[in-house]
DNA sequence: CCGGCTGATACCTGCTGGGTATCACAGTCC
DNA sequence: GGACTGTGATACCCAGCAGGTATCAGCCGG
């Protein structure tokens, strides 16, 4: 009973993602007979169909969806051993933080500073991120630490420290009727006939049903919103990613959205630890600026 | 540049377990000349060294020592991605329950009474655990669901939920001067100089200093109390586990436990839903019995 | 009914994981 | 000091299997 290689694992999410052989053999530079016997092999090991055949490309069955859903997080963890032990075995090693591009832009920039200012501190690397793909980038080892939010953000599995609190704004042309109010609902902001709010997928990439335009990066949101075609709700310190013709009117009942740092909750290491501290160190000091144009 | 194989991690792990590449050979049933290689090109494709050679046993290096961190928790989840994936595939899965043995005994027994009671309940299998073992088994599949107990056990990358919260008690022989007391707090429990509280073995296996008894295991410190060599605080329900010349005494200042139904984020099981639901369900009605032991 | 898809099969080849035998080196014991 | 012991490293061989090419076998749309 030997265990599972990572190259079955990469095999089979392969022709799980592509619903086709051919396809994933080419992904993965090679042919498709080893792909075939490879997977072949994979069910008769595991006792389990995986696939099933259909003459015109292939469907997962239950237990496929389960080793799906498993072995992306399986290649996951092989990754990060992977990734973290290089690092761990390179001496300048630089710190990578992923955050959301255009997102806590200030507390950034603060906590930047900070590092830089202190003279022991490690060199730091950002890397700027889709919405979402912090956790991967953290469960994979890309990342050593991330900016993450609560509640849009999947948090489990990772030590977290929250580092501040603020409200939601809506982003409007500056023509708009609704721009000139002092505040919003949520009732206001849903359902505007001529400003749709945009649709992201789903995790399982199908968009929900819904007026607003498809979106899947924040670019084509922003260019959206330059348009005028979609109201935008977004946590009143990601204004920094601006746009000059719109205004932000705060949403009093949106959800309060917390900015945390997290971290993998195995990572014993020490820069992580003194970058923690020096973000925690910011929560004080630095909440006026952008805190204020949450509150009414 | 190709991915590292699971194999490479065994390997890996086996030699940084034993320090010893023979006894490591021993263990994955292989001849040491084999992995000597295997461990050599480890190293040369991730570029860091990883063990100190010194002609008398190896050491693991800074590097190792992440590796080896990061590789049993990759393994762990590849373990778990193909048990999962077999009980995906077995049409009458049993749920696997992990819970410490002799804790919430109570609960437990009306968790599996409700269980049995409800028409369309899955078969249940208990797995009785030595402390902190039920995250392990999550995390490798081995079990699917697990009881635990804040703040002892580790949480991260669980979701969780509170059954119910309790006090703790100082389990001492009848005839011990302490045991008439009503109550008692940390500091009349602690250095009680002819019932030392017994020592636990840190993560890397050694023992913190102090006058009590190493023990391992739940049975080795359920002697050592019934032969009146050590002083223990459990949380009250643990009483079930119970010795008979013994008397319990709550601690008023000991940390409230609570305990706590813990599940892989991962799992989209029905069947575990459906039982962290019924767990929830004994909330409220079954909290008497075993809190009142608690309450002053 | 044919052509073009799909995945499965047959068969060959070369890499590499694993085995045995042996070496090189450092302590240790007499 | 020299033989001994125990460590990991090296040398060499073999077999299994991953991967390639060529081909087959169903199923669809025209």
């Amino acid at each position: 009973m030997d265990d599972l290689e990572t190259r079955e694992l990469r095999y089979f999410v392969a022709v799980a993602e592509e619903t086709h052989f051919g396809r994933a053999a080419g992904r993965l530079g090679i042919a498709q007979p080893p792909l075939s016997r490879a997977i072949r092999r994979l069910e008769r090991r595991l006792g389990v169909q995986l696939l099933d055949r259909d003459r015109r490309g292939v469907a997962l069955t239950d237990a496929g969806r389960v080793l799906l859903r498993e072995a992306r997080a399986a290649l996951d963890a092989v990754a990060a051993a992977e990734r973290r032990t290089r690092r761990a075995g390179d001496p300048k090693r630089p710190l990578v933080l992923a955050t959301k591009a255009g997102a806590s832009h200030e507390l950034l920039q603060r906590l930047l500073d900070e590092l830089a200012s202190e003279p022991d501190g490690a060199p730091i690397e950002i890397l700027l991120c889709e919405v979402g793909e912090q956790a991967r980038l953290l469960r994979n080892g890309r990342a050593d630490v991330a900016l993450m939010h609560r509640p849009f953000d999947d948090l489990a599995g990772f030590d977290t420290e929250d580092l501040f609190v603020e409200g939601q704004v809506a982003i409007l042309p500056a023509v708009h009727p609704l721009a000139s109010r002092e505040q919003l609902t949520l009732a206001d902001v849903r359902n505007v006939p001529d400003l749709p709010i945009a649709r992201w997928p789903r995790l399982d990439g199908s968009y929900p049903d819904g007026p607003g335009p498809e979106v899947h990066t924040q670019s084509q949101l922003a260019q959206l919103v330059a348009l005028g075609r979609t109201l935008l709700v977004i946590p009143a310190s990601s204004r920094a990613w601006q746009w000059p013709e719109h205004v932000a009117v705060p949403v009093v009942d949106a959800p309060d959205v917390t900015t945390v740092i997290a971290w993998p909750p195995s990572s014993h290491s020490q820069a992580v630890a003194s970058l923690v501290r020096s973000a925690a160190g910011l929560r004080g000091s630095a909440l006026g600026p952008w805190a204020e144009s949450a509150s009414p």
